[in-house]
DNA sequence: CTGAAAGCGCTAACAC
DNA sequence: GTGTTAGCGCTTTCAG
C-alpha cells in the first residue's frame, strides 16, 4: 500500500524537499567549497576533481569565490556554516587574515580540509604541493644547465604559497652559488598583468640574469606576452622556467620547461579526505604532493 | 530585551540555520547552476560572472557538472529541484536529450535560464552567442584575404552549438563560392584530443585547403599541438582562425585571429536575467550576444 | 512590546 | 505490516 502511494507520488512529479530532510536528519548532503578564483584553470580543475568524488556519493557543492578578499572570505564562511554544510573545503585567502574564523570552525567540529594553501598552525586535514621542493628542482635544473644568474617573478609576497616558492628559490640559489640581484626579484602580484609588467621591466634592464623563474601559471602567461611584445628570444636571450604546467606552456614557442602540479588530483584527494572525515570521523590527514618536472625547450645549455 | 539576547547569541557564536529559515519562508537563497565542464576556462569564466551578481545579493550557487552526460544532467536537475533551489541556470547537455525534464521545470514555474546553449522550442530566458554570425565573420575575413578553399574542425555534430557553427561555415562558403571538400570537414569531437587527431589527419592530406576554421577554444589547443608537432608553418602553409578567444590564442606563434565571446559577460547577463525572474517574475528575455572579431596574424594574404 | 503557539516538509519512534 | 505523533530550527501570527 505504502509503496503504491509512493509510486503514484513519483509519477505525479513529487520531489522530496531535501532542505526539510536535512533539517530533520541533520544531514544536508552539501559540502561548501571556498575558492579564490573559479576562472583560474588551476582551481577549476581542482573543482572538477572534487566533483568526481562527491557526485557519485550524492553530495553537492556549494561554491564560494573569495577573489583573495579576506572580508568576502569571512562572510562566505559564515554563510556556509549557516547553510549547515556538512563540511568545508577551502583554499584560504592569500593574506591568511581569517585565522580566527578558521580556528572557530575547527573548534566547532565542522570538518575542514585545506587545499593548495594552508593556514599555518591549524590542526586540519590538508593537501598541498611541495612548493619549496618543486621550485628547488627548477633551480637545480638551471644550475645543471650552467646558469649562474637568475631572476624571479614572484607571487604576492604575503601569501603562503608566495613565501614558500620565493624562499625555495633563494635557498637553492644560495646553496648553489647562483647570483640573484635585488633588482631581479620582481613582484608579479600573482596576476597575469602584474607579471607582464614585471617581465617588461626585467627585459629592459642592461644587466640581466641568464635565466628566469616564474612562480605560477597565470604569471607565465603575462611573461609570455612580454616576451612576444619585446621580441625576446627564448632561450637564447634568456632561459625561462615556470611553476605549474598549463595548456599554454606546451604550445608556446619554445615550449616551457616547468614543474607541474596535478590540480584534478589535488581536488580528488581533498574530497576524499573530506569523505573520510565525514564517514569515519578520523583524525586530520596531511598530504604533500610532489610537483613533477617536465623538460621542454625553454632553457639554453650554457657553455 | 529581545535585542540583548540576540546580541548575546551572536557573541556566543550562533548562526541561524538557513535551511530552517528556507523551509519556513520558502526561500532558500540558493541558485542551481548546471554546467558541462567546470575545468573549461570558458565555463569557469561564466561562473565567475554569475558569482559577481549573486554574491552581493546574498544568493549562493549550487554547482553541478554534467560532463555532457544526459543521465547525469537529468539526475542533477532532480537534485536541484529537491534542494528547492530558487532558480536554475543551465547550459544543457550537447545532445539535448532532457527536453522533457526541462519542459517540466518550465511548467512547474521554477525560473530557468539557459546560457551558451538552448533547448530549442522551450519558452525560457536565455543568453547565447550568435554562433552563425560569428563564424560567418571568420569565413568572410578569410575570403577577403583571398582564400577560396577551407577546412573546418567541428564540434560534436549533434550539439546545438556544433550545428550552428558548422551550418554557419557552410552557408557562408556556399554564398562566397569557397570550396569545402568533404574530407576537409573534420570531427573534433569538441575536445582537445579530438581536434589534435583531426588536425593531424588534415595536415597529412596531399590536397589541403589554404585555410582552416576551428570551432572552439579547447579544440584550437589541440590544433596548436598538431601544428607544432608536424612543424606546420602558420600562416604560410595554412591559415588558421578560431571561434573563441582564449589565453593561448594571443601568445601562440603566430597569434590566432579569432572571434571572441565574452564568457564573464554571458554569466553576468544570465545571472541578471535570473534575478529579474525572481524579483519581478517578468517574462522570459532572450539575448543573443555578438561575437567580436579580433585580427591577429594567423591568416596569410593570398595574391 | 513580549510570549506562546502553529506550522514549513519531512523522518523516526512508537503504537496499533 | 500501517497509522499516528512529535519535533528538527526557524518565522509568523495572534494573544496578552
Amino acid at each position: 500500500m505504502r509503496e503504491k502511494i509512493l509510486e503514484f507520488a513519483k509519477a505525479k512529479g513529487y520531489f522530496p524537499d531535501l532542505a526539510a530532510v536535512g533539517l530533520r536528519k541533520g544531514k544536508t548532503k552539501i559540502i561548501g567549497v571556498l575558492i579564490p578564483d573559479v576562472s583560474n584553470p588551476f582551481f577549476a580543475q581542482i573543482l572538477h576533481g572534487m566533483e568526481r568524488v562527491f557526485y557519485p556519493l550524492g553530495y553537492h557543492l556549494l561554491l564560494c569565490s573569495t577573489d583573495e578578499n579576506a572580508e568576502k572570505e569571512e562572510e562566505n564562511l559564515r554563510t556556509l556554516l549557516s547553510q549547515r554544510v556538512e563540511g568545508i573545503l577551502a583554499a584560504p585567502t592569500d593574506f591568511g587574515g581569517n585565522r580566527s574564523t578558521y580556528k572557530k570552525i575547527v573548534d566547532s567540529n565542522v570538518p575542514l580540509v585545506f587545499f593548495d594553501r594552508i593556514v599555518p598552525g591549524l590542526e586540519t586535514s590538508y593537501v598541498i604541493t611541495d612548493n619549496e621542493g618543486g621550485i628547488s628542482e627548477l633551480v637545480r635544473y638551471l644550475h645543471q644547465k650552467g646558469h649562474m644568474s637568475l631572476g624571479v617573478v614572484t607571487l604576492r609576497s604575503r601569501s603562503y604559497t608566495g613565501k614558500m616558492r620565493l624562499s625555495g628559490v633563494l635557498k637553492t640559489c644560495d646553496e648553489l652559488g647562483i647570483l640573484v640581484k635585488e633588482e631581479w626579484i620582481l613582484d608579479g602580484c600573482s596576476t597575469r598583468e602584474g607579471a607582464y609588467q614585471a617581465a617588461k621591466k626585467l627585459f629592459q634592464l642592461k644587466d640581466k640574469p641568464t635565466s628566469l623563474v616564474v612562480c605560477n601559471n597565470l604569471m607565465m602567461l603575462g611573461v609570455m606576452k612580454a616576451i612576444k611584445e619585446m621580441n625576446v628570444k627564448v632561450p637564447d636571450d634568456i632561459s625561462v622556467v615556470s611553476f605549474d604546467d598549463s595548456y599554454w606552456d606546451e604550445i608556446f614557442d619554445p615550449p616551457i620547461t616547468c614543474v607541474a602540479q596535478e590540480p584534478e588530483q589535488m581536488g580528488l584527494i581533498a574530497a576524499t579526505m573530506m569523505m573520510d572525515l565525514l564517514m569515519h570521523g578520523s583524525k586530520p590527514t596531511k598530504t604533500v604532493l610532489k610537483a613533477h618536472f617536465i623538460e621542454r625547450a625553454s632553457v639554453k645549455q650554457m657553455k
